[in-house]
RNA sequence: GUGGAUGUAGCUCAGCUGGUAGAGCCCCGGAUUGUGACUCCGGUGGUCGCAGGUUCAAAACCUGUCAUCCACCCCA
């Protein structure tokens, strides 16, 4: 194929039958936050470069879109919902029920280098409260996930939990150094993919010992002998370590606040997902961006599907400050869409084979003088609520019309030929089962609700 | 941005140490002019990702480039 009729690089297009499910998912996402009461809001796909790269690290404003207007007026494709919702809200601000409880679902952009589930276009699906510090939010939010992952029927998944604050209380108690936290947490989040010898390598070359290491490992080393501990009991365990360990009164504090933070997010979300709480797990090595996050930040991941997390999110109080608002508490979780599809059709190959059109009757008539009689049937069951699609061909052929409704996946054929127009009637057939019965118009919309 | 693998028909792929392309499925037509998934017959479709180079001759060898996949980086 001649590199002029390819899509652009990470990008891609979706064929009819691609969009029936990918709708499908869209659409009940977009009911489950509307069930929690999110309302939808829609901001520009641009913003202002400035804006964007605000706080957000310089390596995630090497993935961002950078272009010039005609005005030369700097500006970027959002890369997330987060720093365009900071602005957003701080300039809507006096307008807005608070706690704002807002959910956009749209097209992000990234230039980084494309792999399975990455790609530089995607879409992303994402509740925000903004105005409430309290814990009850990360519930919520975890709720709603829990909630809407059922609904999209994800199966075998699981959300790992942790908190910046008690990161840092372990890292100050590691005895690394404030100015090398990033790079150690860097190091760490990649544990479970390099292993300890890699960690330390990493450490290493960023000037942490490896005795920074064995400490932090060892505060964190939570299973009591060879049972699995479980979340309350990781938490208590540690919470003693670091009041017994940090010396700094400010840090210690920040730790412990931390610590009760997650045993009051994971205490309500047994209570909400009861059978299921073992989805929810605490895990001192995740990091997650080093952007924003100020408080507790979470990941969901498939245990099916090896693709990354399909889900994520945290705390990051400082995000409408930093666009100038009044200091609100914030917090937010983001679904991606292409990845939830990727894992639902990974995990059933046939999902693709087996959705149905949203089309139900197919009408076809066979000569121009049924052409009236198919055309008021048309408008009868549309204005009934039952999509019906009419065959355009002016010399029909009943074999290939009916062909095409099988290709197209519809589940019945409507035949009005001479016989059936006499008597004000239609042959109507299943697809499925062939079976084909005459019935009047009147009574087809009967037999199809 | 770095390293590796791959790129042949709409799809899945074959094509030997260089001699300008094949199969299956799909699609179209017919057997079957008011009935689709099976069967049989026939047919369309490829400047071998793109651009250079080596050669009498390149899908094959070399270089560049684009894209996909994988590992980094990072992340939905």
């Amino acid at each position: 194929m001649s590199k002029l009729v390819q899509p652009p690089k990470g990008t891609k297009d979706f064929l009819p039958e691609e969009m029936i499910l990918r709708r499908r998912v869209i659409e009940t996402i977009r009911e489950c936050f509307a069930l929690y009461g999110f309302v939808e809001i829609d901001s520009p796909v641009f913003e202002y470069f400035e804006l964007l790269s605000r706080k957000c690290g310089s390596e995630v404003e090497k993935e961002i879109y950078v272009f010039e207007d005609k005005a030369k007026r700097k500006l970027g494709l959002r890369f997330e919902f987060t720093s365009p919702l900071g602005r957003y809200y701080a300039t809507n601000a006096e307008k807005l029920t608070k706690p704002f409880k807002r959910y956009i679902i749209g097209k992000v952009y990234r230039y980084e280098n494309t792999q399975a589930g990455r790609y530089r276009e995607f879409y992303q699906a994402d509740a925000d409260i903004i105005g409430s510090y309290s814990m009850n939010v990360e519930s919520e939010l975890i709720d709603l996930a829990v909630f809407t992952l059922e609904k999209l029927g994800m199966g075998n998944y699981e959300i790992v939990i942790n908190n910046r604050k008690i990161l840092d209380g372990i890292i100050n108690a590691a005895g690394i150094d404030e100015s090398k936290k990033d790079a150690a947490l860097r190091a760490l989040d990649k544990t479970a993919k390099i292993g300890e010898a890699g960690v330390i390598k990493e450490f290493l070359e960023n000037g942490i010992t490896e005795e920074n290491y064995r400490l932090f490992m060892r505060i964190i080393d939570l299973d009591s002998g060879n049972e699995r501990t479980d979340n309350a009991k990781k938490l208590s365990i540690l919470k003693e370590r670091l009041i017994r360990e940090l010396k700094d009164e400010s840090v210690k504090q920040r730790a412990v606040e931390g610590i009760d933070e997650l045993s009051s997010i994971i205490e309500s979300g047994r209570k909400a997902v009861a059978a299921d709480a073992e989805i929810i797990k605490f895990d001192p090595l995740l990091v997650r961006g080093l952007g924003y996050y100020t408080g507790p930040i979470f990941e969901i991941k498939s245990k099916d599907v090896a693709i990354g997390s399909f889900a994520a999110g945290g705390r990051y109080d400082n995000l409408v400050e930093l666009y100038g608002a009044r200091p609100e508490g914030a917090c937010g979780i983001s679904f991606g869409v292409e990845r939830i599809i990727d894992i639902i059709t990974q995990k059933n190959a046939d999902v693709l084979q087996s959705v149905s059109s949203p089309v139900k009757i197919y009408i076809v008539y066979l000569t121009g003088k049924e052409k009236p009689f198919a055309y008021k049937t048309a408008k009868i069951l549309r204005s009934k609520g039952i999509s019906a699609e009419i065959c355009v061909s002016s010399e029909p052929s009943i074999g290939k019309e009916i062909k095409y409704a099988d290709k197209k996946k519809i589940e019945y054929v409507a035949i009005i030929g001479e016989r059936e127009a006499a008597e004000q009637k239609l042959t109507l057939k299943n697809l499925k089962t062939r079976e084909e019965r005459l019935l009047a118009a009147e009574d087809l919309f009967e037999f199809l609700r």
